[in-house]
DNA sequence: TAGTACATGTAACAGGTTACATGATTGA
DNA sequence: TCAATCATGTAACCTGTTACATGTACTA
């Protein structure tokens, strides 16, 4: 399973709790991987009783005592016989693109809006990796290897939605011409 | 679930067996929806006892019979609804980038080696996709709405694997920058 | 005082994967 | 005769989602 291997991932760059990883998963490391609160304890509670990964309570004062979770050493040896054995790309499960499949069902302003509704949720996904980058990948060539990587992963998050802002306006121009046509 | 609707959305667009949406998820559409047989099987199975699809049996020479399914009234009226509902982009989980975030925990060739797997990967996909384009939608100013629709799932799919192959060039000549630098 | 952030969990269910099972025909 | 294609299914298991559950502290 290779939500085990994201959460050892963030583990290796960070020792972490439950909730801390949840709003990684959500937020930073959104591009790559996503994962609930649920199923990241659950996981947790496997790789724990495995020896892969190794709590320790972290008293806090004013919020509730945190399981803050650090990698072991097998747990590093077999993330990394994990990175180094091929694997496949992601399943694409898009429900806009069956939409725009079946389009010619509903009327064309409907897949207009929904057109927009996306390119709107990639406009904001977009800027808030822009954001990531200015704030941690600033002075790009004084980055450690990692952090290069790291940036690297980052990159492949901008370029996605930047290409999905790029067809969304393909599509919605595409449509528009259609529309024209036929009111002319 | 959506699976539900990616199967109406091709019998929409033509009536067919299990074993032909199997099929269809493998080739023709994988650019927004994958399931293997067990799943289709399983969802017709539930589909046809809420009246949405119809199956009819149609005999072969040669060829065990097909249960040919095709979608009813109902069906395409919960199609249309689902059509216009809002929807959420699909959640991001890609083991390569996973493993490209901890690169720094195995060799450089190693990942290299990943990313140079991964292009060839996309590169039949693309090569399949432009095929696709070359047979069904030359001549597009000809085509229906129903096929120029088609052909922006296709587009996506295109500007998709595209964009992958353009991303791995940037993250191999990144890698390649660094262990030149080393040597030097 | 109501909502949000912090922090961790259980239980039930839905969805997806893998293995097993069958059997005809066609082509190498 | 062996593998591949056509064609449909069952069973077991693993993953992922949703709802429920608890409790503190801070802020508007």
């Amino acid at each position: 399973m290779a939500l085990t291997h994201a959460i050892l991932a963030l583990l290796v760059n960070c020792p972490q709790s439950g909730y801390d990883l949840t709003k990684n998963f959500e937020e930073s490391v959104g591009c790559f991987w996503k994962a609930t609160h649920q199923q990241i304890y659950r996981e947790l509670a496997k790789l724990e009783a495995q020896g892969w990964v190794q709590p320790t309570t972290v008293l806090q004062e004013g919020r509730p005592d945190k399981k803050v979770y650090g990698i072991t050493e097998l747990g590093q040896q077999k993330l990394a016989t994990w990175v180094a054995a091929p694997c496949d790309t992601m399943a694409i499960k898009e429900e806009l693109l069956v939409k725009v499949f079946v389009g010619a069902l509903v009327s064309t302003p409907v897949i207009q809006q929904q057109l927009l509704q996306h390119r709107q949720i990639h406009t904001h996904q977009l800027a808030h990796y822009r954001q990531i980058e200015a704030v941690e990948f600033q002075n790009f060539h004084a980055l450690t290897l990692e952090s290069k990587l790291q940036y690297l992963v980052l990159r492949r998050g901008i370029r996605y939605e930047t290409d999905w802002i790029g067809w969304c306006d393909e599509a919605l121009a595409l449509l528009h011409e259609e529309t024209e046509g036929k009111e002319k």
